[in-house]
DNA sequence: CTAGGGTTTGTACGGTTGTACAAGGAGTTT
DNA sequence: AAACTCCTTGTACAACCGTACAAACCCTAG
């Protein structure tokens, strides 16, 4: 009994204004910047009168917030993909499986037509620091990274943890700003465009061999510098 | 004869106000990000009545663009130590030496006391797509994109130069990313501090390993897919 | 029917924004 | 002394900001 007046409405082919804002919301936030985005010009693109976004939403901050409580399920997913890629020996093909679940959700995300923006959105905004995004960052996506930072230091027991750590912020440094970049048609003279889909493979290769150099058993990284630069100077370095 | 009021200005004891406008901006900028930040923080920031914001630097955007050109030079000593970089056979020592170019200045900007905050805004306004900070990109980084792109496909002449800008931008993502980390502390579990100067040479094998992967003449990327996967899935892929 | 709850609106508030402008101050040149 | 240029300032403006609120609305339950 009772059944809710919302669920009625979705049955409805009424429009849902509810998540045409939070659409509209992602959108513009993807697109401008949190700051930079007003909460007129979200009604207007969602074709609503203003009042209804704090109607649904309450403060601004709220409104941001409940876009990565929506896709929140998402996060799960990645992790579930990182299991089953841990399955098996740790070994180079064990890295390489974990780095294709630490990319491919994400841009199969950018390339879809729903999560475009959201993922254009974690890429930004998170990059961005500012206090109201170190929360999101905190609440979503810091479980999610000790997880893949675990699974790098499983594959390669003898690196330091911390190490696993600094090759994650680097191979997520790489994937964020490949997520919205499109300079890269610039720079390449025109030959790639953006999110051209043969980048995925070269992203993977980029960050696997990094990675793999950083934290491979062979030679593991000294805690401070104790000797001058050998003569191969970065590949193992002092 | 005519010596402009300004010179004899810097002479004196008396403060600079107009630098201490573009500190204060710079400071701000880096900080909170160009929106987020009013012209009257700024002015109080740097200790002067707001109308002399404006009429020193004129609209908001101007005075961000100004921050740019006043470390312009900046670009160009990271050119020359390019130059210097590329002395030699094109091997993969010359790849770390270029990487070294690419990294050092950057990392030793952000530790300096002057070029601290203009470091910071670089990493986050430049990832930070907009069109406001797009010409400043343009205008400032691109050419010295380009020459480090090119650097990157002489040292391995069989790969295309299209693959050479997405490993440069892949690498920049990296640097870029690392500049402004401040979560590395957490995910570290308090083991990494911010700034680390331990993260230098970590960074460093990370990008010339995955630049090495990606660009080495010994089996280029193909345009599009054609063989399926060798035996390593992903160090050279379908 | 009426009552009531969720939804939808127009509107108004106080505050902040970027920018402009006229008036004055300081120091140098005519 | 007067004229001039550069620097400095207080202030005003229109536009926009986030948020709140009281009405009107639609639909269902009683």
């Amino acid at each position: 009994m009772a059944t809710s007046r919302l669920v009625d409405t979705t049955a409805d082919n009424r429009p849902d204004r509810k998540q045409a804002i939070l659409l509209a919301a992602e959108k513009l936030f993807a697109q401008k910047g949190y700051s930079a985005v007003s909460i007129r010009q979200i009604a207007d693109e969602a074709g609503v009168p203003l009042a209804l976004v704090g109607y649904y939403y309450g403060p601004k901050h709220d409104l941001f917030h409940a876009i990565f409580a929506h896709w929140s399920d998402t996060i799960d997913e990645r992790l579930a993909l990182l299991a089953q890629a841990r399955s098996g020996r740790p070994d180079r093909r064990m890295l390489e499986r974990v780095v294709s679940a630490f990319i491919e959700p994400v841009l199969r995300l950018r390339d879809s037509a729903e999560g475009e923006y959201y993922a254009l959105l974690v890429a930004r905004e998170l990059a961005y620091r500012t206090p109201d995004a170190d929360r999101v960052l905190v609440d979503y996506f810091d479980p999610m990274a000790h997880a893949f930072i675990d699974a790098l230091h499983a594959i390669c027991p003898a690196s330091r943890r911390a190490d696993a750590a600094w090759a994650y912020q680097f191979a997520l440094g790489a994937l964020i700003h490949h997520l919205s970049d499109t300079r890269i048609q610039r720079l390449s003279r025109g030959e790639n465009p953006p999110c051209d889909p043969a980048a995925r493979p070269r992203l993977a290769t980029f960050i696997t061999a990094g990675i793999w150099a950083l934290l491979a058993p062979a030679a593991p990284h000294p805690r401070s510098r104790s000797r001058p630069a050998t003569t191969t100077a970065s590949r193992r370095h002092p």
